[in-house]
DNA sequence: GCATTATCATTGATAGGTCAAGTATATATC
DNA sequence: GATATATACTTGACCTATCAATGATAATGC
């Protein structure tokens, strides 16, 4: 096999995995009411230690434009999970904070998502995982 | 680092590499003026020796839903890339072949996709990467 | 043969994202 | 300190996919 047909044959393994992954992940999430994004969203502010950030810095990290934070968050707000504060030395922005119902959810969706990652690669050792995404970081 | 975060670095790196991979390869096919997902309906298609699948068939090796298809698939009707066939044998089915037209097009952009395929996996060795593939497709 | 069940495809409603344009505020330049 | 430019976010129009329901046809059991 060429250069040329094992990327394309990488590529489309990939593309299924992912498919899959994300399938397990969601089906997990469903339970707790929640998608992936969302709970990527909660992860990220979970991370911080005042459980919040600005919009921009949330899209950036979970990968979507500043217009879909807007509307992803939205519905987050109206049940609780986040809050709206304003940073007082720049009235542009529009901070982001993780409402303790919202850690609440976060952490009992937590334990679903960390299994079903954990469940996903149980054919792999741990050493494996560890090369592997050491091999998928390189390539971003 | 233990198991399950292991196993959370893993699918956060996935995610990220995978919207770049899409990127990569959506920004190039836009020059085609196709999409991803057209791309790899016309790469299937391609690959039979009739150039012709029924619907189901494709929507399963895209890795989209039956309903998918139908709405893909209209567009790209439009524009002649593939054209519809019936089936005598089952009324049932519909099926779907690529055009002359979609064969040239598909020709081209194929030029493309693979490049960025490539491209995108130039940071790691063949030997590398036919690892990687294969401890990919093992978790599918 | 007739009723039941299964399969193939489409459709309406919805989800979750994009882009381009618009608004509001901050920063820099002169 | 007025003007220009940059940044943070929101909104409208759209795209691509999903699911659940539906219609049409086939296959199966009796």
């Amino acid at each position: 096999m060429n250069k040329e047909d094992l990327a394309v044959e990488f590529v489309l393994s990939i593309e299924r995995m992912h498919s899959n992954l994300q399938k397990k992940i969601e089906g997990q999430l469903n339970f707790h009411g929640i998608s992936f994004t969302e709970y990527l969203i909660m992860y990220h502010l979970s991370a911080q230690t005042n459980k919040t950030m600005r919009r921009i810095q949330l899209a950036q990290s979970v990968g979507i434009t500043a217009s879909g934070v807007t509307r992803l968050l939205a519905p987050m707000e109206k049940i609780k999970l986040i809050t709206k504060e304003s940073n007082p030395r720049d009235a542009r922005v529009s901070l982001v904070k993780l409402s303790k119902v919202g850690e609440k959810v976060f952490k009992e969706a937590q334990i679903s998502f960390n299994h079903s990652a954990v469940n996903f690669l149980e054919l792999l050792s741990e050493k494996q995982v560890i090369a592997l995404t050491e091999k998928i970081q390189k390539l971003t």
